[in-house]
RNA sequence: GGGAGCAUAGCUCAGCUGGUUCAGAGCAUCUGCCUUACAAGCAGAGGGUCACAGGUUCGAAUCCUGUUGCUCCCA
């Protein structure tokens, strides 16, 4: 291997990814193995691979890699959903592009169209993540709009209808304008927005009303005689307005009880009705009700049984029933309007307004409240089991404090809205005759036979124009990637289901998430996977969620040419508790590189070690302490992964290898420029580093796997690779030698401290004197303090050293004798101090253990806690005043 | 308007059922070092009334109440 001064990941990353591929590492077919299975959100088929997905997907690749490597038989099914509205909004503009308008093409032209848009560049983004090391089985790569996954999308769309949880009705749905088609509540982006709040005068229709002298003078603006005033934000809604609302308590507006108000413009009388809904410090107190396009006044409409009146078209422009401005879209009706208004002299004034508007996810368009035929799927009957999988804990929602978000949902859970006025996507299996009337059924044939058992009589027959919901298909998901609906017994769904972990955004808990739990109930009469890890927002540093309008997101791939896909990875992990939003920054990627960078040449120093058998094994400690400390991280690590920590898991492996192993254990055994090393020291070493090889291989598999196969790890058979390593198991760990350890590596701290303070260079050899007094033992460690502290000769003292610079580590004092004279007035400030706070701390100690109530209630073992630490502090105490009486003396 | 959550070092976060593994980690900062594995580095150091105010307790970052500020979800 040539061994470059720094790790070059672009020629590691795309050997191994080939590598691994060619030899069907991510293949996994059921055995009898324990499976570990994880299916992918699948991606939108129009996306690219965004900060998001980077995260994600890191996320599963370690799961997934660190359960191949625990023997699990690892199974991530990769794929794609077709995104309806999106998919079929890319593709429209596309063929406009072209010259070729939707309207122009039949459905089979259109959908011809469709999937050659699909077939090119539907396969981007699963592309994207194989530089990502993604280890997918993509022998098993699905698409939701495939035929198995189509038919089991029609089969259950049948299915609920049967069971009477499919209906269809009118309903106040979202419509989103532009692509023309109704939207679920969860695909409405709710934002504030700056908009005007215009006041309209309304003539009160009848005889004028009797001129009364006016209590409420203060009032007398609103109150006029012969008009009153609405405040809006959509005047152009005004023709259709069904009635005007006032709360029956509001005293300024008892005269208008019973009467009728003009809708200005077109003069149209409507009632003026009373309802506690209205809120008399709003606007001007009187509300226009404008059932057909606002929900709230829809309800309100439907109380009062008001007329309904839908002015506009599908597309957003106003129709004929406005009389005026048809034609016009919204936005300009709005504005012309206004100045309508104004010259009729209507207008009372326009004030500045902020407000909550909706926005279709799919298209940025501003949602449309509207009345439509729709179908809807009931939900209340799925919810309940839903939501006791998630309380009886059967499904972990991880972290846990999205249990209460989820249990509020479900317990208010609205009746979904299943169709969608497109063409891409799963047609409705609904047949109309030409009077339309309606049967469910999968093909026509079936459908006749269904109105005649229904006895109706029909000459043709069409299939409903709409298609489902793209989550209709997602339910599905966790079965119909193992082929569970067209084989509901079959090898696969029978062994990879229920899943184990499923990774994804808050975001789509609800539609996505708690959905599957409900199709796994009712399709599987079990739970689709027992983990729910719930990722973060990747936002960017200043807390901004990352938007390609703000311009704020790095590209992900440009990420990866720049610090490497095991850099990036790790700098996305370090920072993504679960759930916990996670403030992006490249800094975290160049940390990850210069990790990467580390472990290779810690990997370059052993490497370059020549191994002398006649050399006697000297460093038993070193081997011994790090064989220990390696089991004691490795229990931390399997701790956290345990809890779904993974940024915490990285980062016990980070300080494992960064501190333990390059900086004590590397420096403890490394032998002199040029010098041979002695054999057991080697093979531990070399031993130790596969290890860590095999702990970082979930975080980092390209680094890895290339220093895997290098030589000095004797020569590897082919299928011999890091990523099917076992992982390394908990071995005994020995707490005198960690702990002795820990002492040494503190009096090698003080050592360096001293140099530093003291200005002495590290290549000048210093002399140590220990007076020792806990049971460290520490003559058994002088090679290790004589390597690591330069220091030429180490002897035990029984008496304070006078002249010397000091130190103490737990209750042991150590001596460094200089040559120059030390300063004897700082020297003994700084002991003056450290005594200071002892005695304080110990004041404490005493405090406690002199307090009977302390000793009485606190459990034994922190009483004896607080016993030694009275020991420690007092022996400390002594050792400093002694030393202090030899600075004087 | 309803619900949930957060506030700890300059930044990002750990701190489980109150008690030296209680004030921590990584990054950033500062001071020395090009010490032949690594300057993408090495050695050391400095940073915090644990948002604020009360309360419970022998003892509170941790439990309770209130206040302030922020975030998210739902209407």
């Amino acid at each position: 291997m040539s061994i470059s001064k720094t790790y070059q990941p672009k020629e590691a990353e795309d050997k191994w990814y080939s590598y691994w591929l060619t030899h069907k590492f991510f293949r996994s077919v059921p055995d009898e193995r324990e499976p570990y299975t994880i299916v992918i959100p699948p991606p939108n088929v129009t996306g690219v691979l965004h900060m998001g997905h980077m995260l994600n997907n890191t996320i599963q690749d370690v799961l997934i890699r660190r359960a191949r490597m625990q023997g699990k038989n690892a199974c991530w099914v990769p794929g794609t959903d077709h995104a309806s509205i999106a998919t079929e909004a890319k593709v429209v503009a596309m063929l406009k592009e072209q010259g070729i308008s939707k309207k122009d093409l039949t459905r089979e032209e259109f959908l011809k169209y469709a999937w050659e848009w699909k077939e090119k560049y539907g396969g981007i983004i699963l592309d994207q993540l194989k530089k990502l090391g993604a280890s997918c089985d993509w022998d098993r790569t699905r698409f939701t709009m495939e035929d198995d996954l189509s038919e089991a999308v029609i089969d259950t769309f049948i299915h609920l209808y049967k069971k009477g949880w499919i209906y269809r009705g009118v309903r106040m749905v979202n419509w989103d304008p532009q692509g023309k088609t109704a939207v679920s509540d969860e695909e409405v982006i709710r934002k504030e927005v700056n908009q005007k709040l215009y006041y309209i005068r309304y003539e009160i229709a009848g005889d004028q009303l009797p001129a009364t002298s006016d209590e409420n003078t203060d009032n007398s603006q609103l109150v006029t005689r012969n008009y009153l005033i609405i405040a809006t934000t959509r005047p152009e809604t005004i023709m259709a307005d069904s009635a005007i609302c006032i709360n029956p308590n509001d005293p300024r507006y008892t005269h208008l009880k019973g009467r009728k108000a003009m809708i200005p413009l077109i003069n149209r009388e409507i009632p003026i009705i009373e309802d506690e809904y209205v809120e008399m410090e709003f606007g001007t107190g009187c509300l226009k009700v404008t059932p057909a396009h606002d929900l709230n006044d829809y309800q309100l409409g439907q109380k009062h049984h008001l007329e309904v009146i839908d002015i506009l078209n599908d597309d957003g422009t106003l129709n004929e029933k406005a009389q005026i401005l048809v034609g016009e879209d919204r936005f300009a009706a709005r504005k012309k309007i206004a100045v309508l208004l104004e010259e009729a002299g209507s207008l009372e004034k326009v004030e500045d307004y902020k407000s909550q508007i909706g926005f279709s996810e799919r298209t940025d368009a501003v949602i449309e409240p509207r009345l439509s035929m729709q179908w809807f799927c009931k939900m209340g009957e799925m919810a309940k089991p839903a939501l006791g999988y998630v309380l009886d804990g059967e499904v972990k929602l991880i972290p846990d404090k999205f249990v209460n978000t989820y249990r509020h949902w479900m317990e208010n859970v609205q009746d979904w809205c299943i169709s969608r006025q497109l063409w891409w996507g799963q047609r409705i299996p609904a047949w109309y005759n030409e009077k339309g009337q309606w049967v469910v059924a999968k093909t026509e044939a079936e459908a006749k036979t269904e109105f005649e058992k229904a006895g109706i009589a029909y000459q043709s027959i069409s299939q409903e124009e709409d298609v489902v919901d793209t989550w209709f298909s997602s339910w599905l998901w966790p079965i119909s990637v193992f082929d569970g609906f067209k084989n509901p017994d079959g090898a696969d769904i029978n062994y990879y289901y229920p899943t184990n972990d499923l990774v994804t955004a808050p975001e789509i808990l609800f539609f996505w998430v708690a959905r599957m739990i409900m199709a796994g109930h009712e399709f599987r009469g079990k739970k689709p996977f027992t983990n729910v890890y719930l990722t973060g927002i990747v936002r960017d540093k200043l807390g901004r969620k990352m938007s390609k309008s703000l311009g704020n997101s790095p590209d992900p791939l440009g990420l990866i040419e720049k610090y490497g896909a095991d850099g990036v990875r790790v700098g996305i992990l370090l920072s993504s508790p679960a759930g916990n939003d996670l403030m992006f920054d490249e800094s975290y990627c160049e940390q990850g590189r210069n990790f990467a960078n580390k472990v290779w040449n810690a990997f370059r120093l052993v490497k370059g070690w020549s191994v002398d058998e006649s050399l006697p094994f000297v460093n038993d400690k070193a081997v011994n302490w790090f064989s220990s400390r390696f089991s004691e991280a490795l229990q931390e690590i399997n701790d956290n992964f345990g809890q779904y920590r993974l940024s915490e898991a990285l980062m016990a492996t980070y300080k494992l290898v960064w501190d333990d192993f390059c900086a004590w254990y590397l420096e403890m055994v490394k032998p002199g420029y040029q010098q041979p090393i002695d054999q057991q020291t080697y093979k531990a070493t070399v031993s130790f580093f596969e290890d860590i090889l095999k702990l970082l291989h979930p975080f980092m598999p390209f680094l890895t796997e290339e220093l895997w196969h290098d030589e000095i790890f004797g020569t590897r058979a082919e299928m011999d690779c890091c990523i099917v390593a076992k992982m390394p198991v908990f071995v005994e760990i020995n707490p005198q030698v960690l702990q002795e350890v820990e002492a040494i590596k503190q009096v090698i701290s003080g050592i360096r401290n001293i140099r530093n303070t003291k200005q002495i260079s590290p290549k000048d050899a210093l002399e140590l004197n220990i007076r020792h007094n806990s049971v460290v033992d520490y003559p058994a460690y002088k090679e290790m303090i004589c390597k690591l502290g330069n220091i030429s000769e180490v002897s035990m003292v029984s008496e304070q050293v006078a002249g010397a610079a000091g130190f103490m580590v737990l209750t042991d004092e150590f001596y460094v004798p200089l040559n120059e004279n030390i300063d004897v007035d700082a020297e003994r400030e700084r002991l003056q101090k450290e005594l200071e706070y002892l005695h304080g701390f110990l004041k404490s100690v005493n405090a406690k253990l002199s307090n009977e109530r302390f000793v009485q209630n606190a459990k034994p073992e922190i009483v004896e806690n607080e016993q030694r630490k009275r020991a420690d502090a007092e022996a400390k105490i002594k050792a400093i005043e002694e030393n202090l009486n030899v600075l004087a003396g």
